[in-house]
DNA sequence: TCATAAGCGAGACGGTACGTCGTGTCTTACG
DNA sequence: CGTAAGACACGACGTACCGTCTCGCTTATGA
């Protein structure tokens, strides 16, 4: 069993005014939702003034999004229970914890970063491309160990997981819970990953 | 069992002037996006004026989210294509080109039904419910034929397909493609659903 | 003793029901002065509709002034006390306890009357030049009697004691009282009534 | 006593900017009339937001007010002609002149003023009082001249001239001329105040 | 030791959208 | 036909927030 330091938990590149700042606007957009967080109160909640958040992010959506990353950045996973069907599963508790009590944030971060280029790529750069490089890994340790057949491995849909999950915890009224993980890896993930596949034939 | 054209459009609640309002909410939430669409706007453009707005719908949120279900309405139709295999791919690729071009008004409505629950529940009775009927009766029909196990006919999972799909809608830089639905359909969701299930085991 | 039939009280030019509308103006009026008056209160007040009141009176303004005048017709006044003194306390009497019942009214129409030509015209005509009438025909009364000269019978100055009366009605904290209108006649228009003049040296 | 530019114009307690607002409602009130005033209006002419405008008063009605105040601020000026008759001419003109001008400001804020008690408290400290104090003083000069007898100087009174002057000036179609000062004048206040007057007796 | 500057809180500012309300016009349906 | 009911276009109200800005006050260093 290979694990390599999956914890990218780098350290963080904020001060810790600027982390104060950014908690509080976690804080109240998980309150409020995007458009009724106001810059005066995550001023008003840092004990700090209006200037001193735009000097630091230009606009309320780059402050959003430095926020949601921030939050991100905790939850660092590390899988390595060893088979794929336990990290598939881990994965999944972690992500659904994760969107539960961050659907807010989340609901809010999609919106602004449809309107902003920077934010798409800054997602990008910092969440998407680390979360997808863990999947992927998780899956060729399963190959190595000849769990799965590598043809399996999917770009197009490695974001499935994740994905469901998330869209399970924005959408109102049915939050994703550990029954969701253990029926999307058992009756859906692992029947797909263990299908038979032809040579070159993936998808 | 062939059946075309079913669950056709049921006759909209709204009164033409009221069709109007809407359909110049969505062009201009499409163009704009939720939070740089203005209500007065959305009057100009429909020759009505702010009050005539407000006397139907109490809020922007409403309004917008009225408008996405309208939006909808159209396009919650029927495969009857005679296998599973050509249902799910039609399905996909309905819910694929409908979300591609309303995806900033997903995005908008998702936002603003965390917040006022009576958004919420017009969105399950007057959206998701269908929703889930169509698929399910799908499904259902595929039991009938032999092609798959009613007991892998899943309350939980129900909403993968689409589910997904939105999710990839409202992701920005990744929208689903004709190939993301048929890898989805092969490679997920027929093994999936084909997979061998003792008897009694749902999910 | 000359007495005229100085009540003036023609009969009202409304309709019962038209004065039922009017009725509700002026209470609403005085409530809550003039802009705060709505027409849907006046109708809903008298179980009409805005159509009813736009029917006979093309805008707010020219239903308000009809309704201060139809309050002045019931206050038509009959001085005839048979000396100069007494005649002038009684008109300041009545002029003071109409105009501190109605200072909103005044002021509403007052306000007004300075937008709409029409409406000085409708005041001239049917209010003022009835009132200097008034005043003018008791003081030739007093000159016949004697008490006072002809030529201090002035064009200028007619409408001093009402003119006082008034601006004390509407302006705040200081309505006039009994001992206003004593203090008035006695101490101002008496004594320049009764001063000497010089022939044709009036004002 | 020969005493010129007294009570001269005490120091304004609006900073530039708030003259700049008050400046633009009065040109504005006095083009449009009160309620054809709008904020918008005196914002764009002031080259400021609607924000810094009812940042300081919290309502159009106070806004008017400032702004009538500030326009008679400096109106508020001393006759010292040396004599009882220069002195109420002198006076009679400036209101005249003063009122002939701000017509339509004084009506409507007359009809506010009857609404709210804070501003009868500010027209009454800020206005009423200083015109109450520079007639008194008038006459009480004139009486240590020796012109008229201490006892004439009324309580009840002491706004006869400017009241009937400005009653005259609110009403339409017959504004107070310099003909209208001097007949006040000449034939009703001085004969009222050189009448004979019973010791002890005021009014 | 003091001044020069940089960061900060406080909050005014121009702009813009919100959601409400009132006017005066108009249409519909009832009696 | 006149009426009650009320929808409608228009436009002002007063509120709230964004992102910019100007003030002084505090620190913190460098001459």
């Amino acid at each position: 069993m290979i694990q390599t330091a999956r914890r990218g938990a780098e350290s963080s590149p904020w001060s810790p005014r600027e982390t104060e700042l950014l908690d509080a606007t976690l804080q109240l957009l998980q309150e409020h939702g995007y458009d009724r967080l106001t810059i005066d109160a995550v001023a008003a909640m840092a004990r700090a003034s209006k200037a001193t958040v735009y000097r630091r992010w230009p606009s309320k959506a780059e402050l959003v999004l430095a926020a949601f990353i921030e939050g991100c950045r905790q939850v660092a996973i590390a899988p390595g229970t060893g088979t794929l069907r336990g990290d598939l599963l881990r994965l999944g508790e972690v992500i659904c914890q994760h969107a539960r009590q961050q659907a807010g944030t989340i609901r809010a971060v999609m919106v602004e970063m449809s309107r902003h280029p920077a934010l798409h790529d800054a997602m990008q750069n910092q969440f998407l491309d680390q979360r997808k490089a863990l999947i992927q890994e998780v899956l060729h340790e399963a190959a190595d160990r000849g769990e799965i057949d590598d043809a399996v491995i999917s770009d197009e849909l490695w974001d499935l997981l994740p994905g469901y999950l998330i869209f399970r915890s924005i959408m109102p009224n049915r939050p994703p819970t550990e029954h969701t993980v253990q029926a999307l890896v058992d009756d859906v993930l692992i029947p797909s990953l263990t299908r038979h596949v032809y040579p070159k034939a993936n998808g």
